[in-house]
DNA sequence: ATCCCGAGGG
DNA sequence: CCCTCTGGAT
């Protein structure tokens, strides 16, 4: 585990490296910041964006889709995986958000996990870039990479590693934060082969000593 | 712990 | 072919 002034310096230097960060789910609206949220899980934003326009377009608000057609949602975002629970899941989502929130998305983490297929993951990531909420999204990517680079203990679950970069960044970071490592695991700390010999952070890395050891 | 589930990369 | 992708619900 790393100090707190080594930590901060490594947070510095991915900064450095994709200073702008940023969501890449397409969007007009909050609305459809979180039906592209929830098809993301376990999906790629490439893919969820290539399939939100067709069913925006179609859907472009709760009213719209909390009367569609489920069959029809599901022939619209089949490409994204898991279609059949996200398909239900979405709808059901736009009909709570008509009966029980007056058709508005609630600004409150407890309450967006309320809706189905949104979790915390879901909640932060609306809240963070719709309505520039600070919180941080533990996705996969935040996972590996805080792993790797002794942020957190190997075995930290997702509420550890999301309370531990709270606790170091200043909360006015938080979202871009999240972005910036998103971004870092996304592009350079791959999952399989991850770009150890160009990395800027590899000396703060766990495979760091193994790799200059080795070659 | 397991299921859901297709696309794209390596 | 196998792994991974901004997880969530059971």
């Amino acid at each position: 585990m790393l100090s707190k002034a080594k930590f901060t310096a490594v947070l510095a230097i991915i900064a450095g490296m994709f200073p702008n960060a940023h969501g890449e789910l397409e969007s007009d609206t909050p609305f459809q910041l979180l039906i592209a949220t929830i098809l993301s899980a376990q999906a790629t934003d490439k893919g969820v964006n290539k399939a939100t326009p067709k069913l925006f377009a179609s859907y472009p608000d709760a009213e719209t889709l909390a009367i569609a057609d489920i069959a029809d949602v599901e022939s619209k975002i089949r490409t994204i995986g898991l279609y059949k629970t996200k398909a239900k899941n979405i709808v059901r989502t736009a009909q709570m958000l008509i009966t029980d929130f007056g058709g508005e998305l609630p600004h409150d983490k407890d309450l967006l996990q309320k809706l189905p297929g949104v979790g915390r993951k879901t909640a932060n990531v609306v809240l963070g870039d719709a309505f520039g909420i600070p919180g941080i999204a533990v996705d996969t990517h935040v996972e590996r990479v805080s792993k790797r680079l002794q942020l957190v203990k190997q075995s930290a679950t997702v509420l550890e590693v999301e309370d531990k970069l709270m606790k170091v960044v200043p909360e006015k970071d938080w979202v871009e934060t999240h972005h910036r490592l998103i971004f870092f695991g996304r592009y350079h700390c791959t999952a399989r082969n991850p770009k150890c010999q160009t990395c800027p952070v590899l000396p703060y890395c766990k495979f760091g000593e193994k790799l200059t050891h080795e070659s």
